[in-house]
RNA sequence: GCGGGAGUAGCUCAGUUGGUAGAGCGGCAGCCUUCCAAGCUGCAUGUCGCGAGUUCGAGCCUCGUCUCCCGCUCCA
């Protein structure tokens, strides 16, 4: 059953986003915030390197979701597993074996199918699956046009390489394709050294990678991105209350941090696409411009990963609960979210154009505390030194405590306009009556408000803003 | 990986039957300018995605290759 509690699950009632992809790319190049990897070189499929305004934003994102996850709860703790892991994670994992696609080709028509979801092969074993011959032998044919199909390929979706100095089979290892089992596999380390009782949650944030048969869509699928993870560890009998419990926090994450809320929805996942690992899957997902996809998934995985890793390691990955005096193994609830989807959704969604006076003001509304800068510091006139040395006074105090930025290099207009652009909240304008009265003009992205501010309160009143703004 | 389209300045693009590369915006410097992309002057930038071929001569034609976009996949 697919849910509809949204209204928003009618695709005409949506607000589609203002900008198309076209738009945010080239706003990214321009302006720094996402660059083509090894541009000079021709670039390299599927792979983004952030720039200084990106860098900014995506910790943001990564930091502004560390708070909500491990910060501001007791029963969650942070880790930062290695991106190489022993192999044999994998094999347990699944990732070795369910992790690569058997996939099969119509020579005519050229749709591809996985091989284990064509009529007639539902029930094929995992040997089959690999067997070359297996095509011709139960006669499948290509649902669409009864066309000849090729033989399995696999696509293994993990990255290799080589641990040590000699390249050979032996010493092959994998690229992470998830941060979860470094979770898992440290499970009784965090259990021990953190002293936390069951329900508690393992937060983690780092690259993972994958070799994605198609990527792309700007950052939305990379082969090298980043994942922000939380395993959280629940008596089997609380799994579903705890997965409901997550669902909705995940949901408004987002739209605390301005994402249009009539742009996301939830999803759940058929039986027949749950991952391997999955008992039960629902997606936030957002609107972006090539249509509804997935921003996080909210998983219930059972007890699969803890149980299999500690039949295949020989551990006991088990949590005495003193108060029935008995070894359980947890249940699993994930919620696995991309931060570079994440990054790339607020930014969409915080694009706005407007008309003003003949011309078109772009202005990125991003909260204040995803915001690259927090605020700017301009000169109104820079003839004069002393009011860019003030401009200089003010961003250096500003600067102990927050990102804060100089620019006097336009005509006043041009620079609320380029902050404007690349979301600055606020921006602070110093002009010749402040060298008289000692007050300075501080100005709203949104609101275009402007109000007149002691030179010694403008510090306290942004950094009281932003703190609003990220609790308020 | 397959089919279709496309790669020219930071961005958007123009570039004639093949004759040696351009416009707007943006950027930088100077002048001017007292609050929302003002004006004036000047400057800079390109291996025409990359490599080969045809040609006296290639941004333009041919082949290869890489990358991007749209479809078949998928799930952060």
């Amino acid at each position: 059953m697919t849910r509809t509690q949204d209204s928003t699950n009618d695709p005409n009632s949506v607000a589609p986003a203002v900008a198309d992809l076209d738009t945010i790319v080239s706003l990214s190049k321009r302006r720094g915030f996402i660059f083509p990897s090894s541009e000079i070189y021709g670039g390299i499929n599927a792979v983004w390197d952030y720039g200084p305004l990106g860098v900014e934003l995506k910790n943001n994102v990564k930091r502004a979701w560390w708070r909500a996850m491990v910060q501001e709860r007791d029963d969650i703790v942070g880790l930062d597993a290695g991106i190489l892991m022993h192999p044999q994670v994998w094999v347990t994992s699944g990732h070795v074996g369910s992790f690569s696609d058997p996939l099969v080709e119509c020579a005519t028509c050229r749709r591809r199918y996985r091989l284990d979801e064509l009529p007639g092969a539902e029930d094929l074993t995992a040997t089959d699956l690999r067997d070359e011959g297996i095509v011709e032998r139960l006669g499948l044919k290509c649902p669409n046009d009864g066309g000849p199909l090729s033989p399995p390929r696999r696509f293994n979706l993990m990255f290799k390489t080589f641990m040590g100095p000699v390249e050979e089979d032996a010493s092959v290892i994998y690229l992470r394709p998830e941060t979860a089992q470094g979770s898992y596999v440290n499970f009784k380390n965090v259990l021990q050294s953190s002293r936390k009782k069951l329900p508690f949650g393992i937060a983690q944030i780092g690259k993972s990678f994958r070799n994605e048969i198609s990527p792309g869509n700007f950052v939305f699928r990379m082969r090298e991105f980043e994942q922000m993870e939380m395993q959280y560890f629940v008596r089997p009998a609380e799994a579903a209350a705890a997965f409901e419990e997550w669902l909705p926090k995940r949901r408004a994450w987002y739209e605390r941090y301005g994402v249009t809320p009539s742009r996301l929805r939830l999803r759940e996942h058929a039986p027949d696409e749950l991952a391997h690992y999955a008992k039960k899957a629902i997606d936030v997902e957002y609107r972006f411009p090539f249509g509804w996809k997935e921003l996080e998934g909210v998983h219930n995985r059972g007890d699969f990963d803890l149980s299999r890793h500690a039949e295949a390691s020989g551990e006991t990955l088990e949590y005495f609960d003193q108060t029935t005096n008995e070894h359980v193994v947890p249940w699993v609830v994930e919620t696995a979210a991309g931060a570079d989807r994440a990054a790339f959704t607020f930014l969409i969604d915080a694009y706005r154009e407007e008309e003003v006076r003949g011309e078109t003001r772009v202005s990125l509304a991003l909260h204040p505390d995803l915001a690259p800068y927090k605020v700017a510091v301009l000169p109104l006139l820079k003839k004069r030194p002393e009011i860019v040395e003030l401009c200089h006074r003010i961003k250096a105090d500003l600067q102990r405590h927050t990102m804060a930025v100089y620019d006097d290099t336009a005509a006043i207009g041009k620079l609320y306009r380029r902050q404007d652009e690349i979301g600055t909240p606020w921006c602070v304008t110093v002009d010749v009556d402040s060298l008289e009265d000692g007050a300075v003009t501080v100005r709203d992205r949104d609101s275009m408000a402007q109000e007149r501010v002691p030179v010694e309160g403008v510090t306290r009143l942004i950094l009281d803003r932003l703190d609003a703004a990220r609790f308020g």
